[in-house]
DNA sequence: CAACATAATTAGCCGAGCCTAACTTTTCAA
DNA sequence: TTGAAAAGTTAGGCTCGGCTAATTATGTTG
């Protein structure tokens, strides 16, 4: 009987710093987690006593804070939910890098197992092109660099559409 | 002086709702937004009075309600980058239409105008590409059905690594 | 034109998730 | 070993975005 646990986008972030702090090597703590989200202390309580209900982690008040098997698995699905966006933004569609970290942060809680699959699959697919000598990516880059205005153009140009089909009827 | 005018992933909703309602030739009502976004009459009273007073919408208390100039012209970004996002999950990474459509709803509040744009030129590119007889899709699909496995299983081994780093320190 | 149906709003509530301020527990060093 | 600093928690309050129940406005029809 797998239990289905939907997190919020919140509790997931929590998860993942947890992971994240226990791979790092740094200790998990409630303060080290705190600093890592920018958040308050009290907070993490809050978000911990949370995921300790929910047998993610194991929590003992002033104590160390790990992951359970249940929580790790979750979280490692998180983590690379995060990383196969990060990536597709950085590499596949050429954001900078700052952008893309903040962009995969965002949009992580988004998108389920299926999606998160497939891109996964694209990220892979990009990368064995490139190997047989297509660089999908360097070809996107110069077809961007080319068209660049003519997309921006063309957005501009359903705008207008729009306002001309609803500006006047108030 | 631009109005940077950030939006809540509701509020954005409901903007992008209004729009689509009258688009579609239903009249944008409180009645009909409410059916379109599930939510409860009330609450959407309550969305109207805040998007009024961001000047994006006309309000008046059992009237029609329209969208500003301003209005149309965020509520034409918000739905440029809803389909971006469909588009991409389904025709690029051949996500079913119906799972595409959802986690297009819940992605979108995420990502800003760059990506948006990178996004559809990504789009526009991988079509330029089929008119030039290379279908990246197709290529795509071939590969992640043969793929398919391995990558799941490279998902699965970096899970149990983290359960052999993580499960005895408790 | 009265009365009823429908649409919309008001009033009041709730939970999630954040915050600050104050208090408690733990740690560490003189 | 004791007392201050650091870490953690409790208490209490805030906003956002929902909800239901009750009320008011609109419009429709006999």
């Amino acid at each position: 009987m797998k239990t289905p646990q939907q997190l919020s986008a919140s509790l997931e972030d929590y998860l993942e710093a947890i992971y994240l702090l226990s791979r790092t090597g740094k200790a998990a703590r409630s303060k080290n987690i705190a600093e890592h989200l920018q958040v308050a202390r009290p907070s993490v309580t809050a978000a911990l006593r949370t995921l300790a209900e929910k047998e993610l982690i194991f929590y003992k008040p002033y104590g160390y804070i790990t992951l359970t098997e249940k929580g790790a698995w979750m979280a490692g699905r998180i983590v690379r939910r995060h990383a196969a966006l990060e990536e597709f933004f950085r590499d596949v569609l050429g954001v900078d890098a700052d952008a893309a970290e903040r962009a995969a942060c965002l949009a992580e809680h988004a998108i389920g197992p299926e999606i998160t699959l497939r891109l996964t699959g694209y990220l892979a697919f990009v990368e064995a092109e490139k190997k047989s000598g297509h660089n999908i990516s360097d070809s996107f880059e110069a077809f961007f660099k080319k068209h660049q205005q003519d997309i921006k153009a063309s957005c501009r140009r359903r705008v207008e559409k729009m306002h001309s089909h609803l500006a006047d009827n108030y």
